[in-house]
DNA sequence: ATTCCGCTTGTTGTATACAGCATCACAGGT
DNA sequence: ACCTGTGATGCTGTATACAACAAGCGGAAT
């Protein structure tokens, strides 16, 4: 009689709907950093009052991504250098604990997940577009948070991505658009190797190196837009 | 004319002084769980109005330590056995990163307070008072903490222990207490060692192995406390 | 005696009005 | 031309009234 799914309250699944949808449009750059947004519009578009807007709100500054300020507006945080550098040094280590923490048996379907990545991987190889490679990479970390059962494990790691993902969103649009997804692409191969013989250690172990050396990339890249900023301060 | 020090904000002061106030009192078990909490109560023990109490009430739900259920109530809740565990081992993988992520250089003013806990650890041995116990531990976890900058980190570990600290903490009262004071003790006194010459990976491979002794011992009191239940249920 | 229905009560969730405050534009003086 | 002060404006923070709803109680019907 009862329907086999999880049945959340309706209030639960919007401030699911609110928070993951204004999550993603702070993510993929929708809204910019330093950005102010309206409460008030917010809540118009998502057809409630400010007030459970505001809980969504709260969460998300709780979680880093905005801040609130009294008579300003609620602002959408920049990411500062040092603080990236803690985060990604943190994601490095966990990386390496999901052959640890309890690894999932793998399925079929977490196979064919990952397959369907590497498919998108190549649809957007033919059509470039940052922002599409960014939603893949999210749907990505997914695949990956799905390889294991360690709850606590598991919203820490999606926590620190959202944190700092925009920061790398942001770079890749001055990077080597095609290198940078072809290395992306290597990666989820690579993890599709392992998942398909279901070595855990050894995702995590690629996972780890993936996530050293695009942060060395990103912090090439912010130096060489430094210097060109510098000559171009020079310049004028 | 300014203050040197941070000027929080009388809002933001508020905040974290309820915020606090209450984790404490659930962390101390001075609210047990699964009992009910007032917000209209509590609202007006604070002096304020259900509005801004009900935000901080959503950041101790976010961190899983209170549920509000719709027409119910504000429930305290439990922790099952499956997620205290799958927590306990991310703690124990996160306590040996302290060496590796940002180690502070160590001052006297560290020092001398892990000198203070050891000094409340005497004191304690001569009054054992298990909220007492779970007092400085939780001054010792913050003595932990300043030994790295890594925010994230930082951020991460104290939600961690918050989380399960306490399952502990209702565990003490059925173990050898003037025994485990001992053992905490120990753990102090060998941290101190460590941190006195400076070396900062020790104290994360003491404190992970105190981590877990410490989930042992706790799991077969659980173990020995079902086993007198059902017992005693026979008899009954 | 038991079961079921409906009402009362208490609680959280939501909407809304208002308070407090930062920012900015504009006018007046220097 | 520039600086300064003052008022208007718009934003978030707070208080409060009301809606929605679960749970417990009591009474009536079987």
């Amino acid at each position: 009689m009862a329907p086999e799914a999880i049945q959340l309250s309706e209030q639960r699944r919007k401030f699911q709907m609110m928070y993951d949808e204004l999550r993603t449009r702070i993510c993929l750059l929708d809204y910019a950093p330093g950005q102010r947004l309206s409460e008030e519009k917010l809540a118009e578009e998502f057809g409630v009052s400010r007030t459970p807007l505001r809980r969504v709100l709260a969460r998300l500054e709780s979680e880093g991504l905005l801040k609130s300020v009294q008579s300003v507006g609620t602002i959408v945080t920049d990411v500062d250098i040092d603080e990236l550098a803690q985060a990604y040094q943190l994601r490095m280590e966990l990386a390496e604990l999901i052959g640890r923490l309890s690894p999932v048996s793998v399925t079929q379907a977490l196979i064919a997940r990952c397959r369907e990545i590497l498919r998108q991987c190549d649809e957007l190889k033919r059509k470039p577009v940052p922002r599409r490679f960014a939603q893949i990479n999210m749907d990505f970390l997914q695949v990956l948070l799905d390889l294991t059962e360690n709850e606590p494990f598991r919203e820490i790691t999606e926590r620190l991505y959202y944190r700092t993902t925009r920061v790398w969103i942001a770079s890749i649009a001055d990077m080597d658009f095609a290198e940078e997804i072809r290395i992306f692409r290597r990666e989820v191969a690579d993890v599709l190797a392992a998942v398909e013989i279901g070595d855990l250690a050894a995702v995590g172990h690629i996972r780890r190196s993936h996530i050293s050396m695009s942060y060395t990339r990103m912090r090439l890249i912010r130096a060489r837009q430094r210097a060109q900023a510098d000559s171009s301060h020079a310049i004028s």
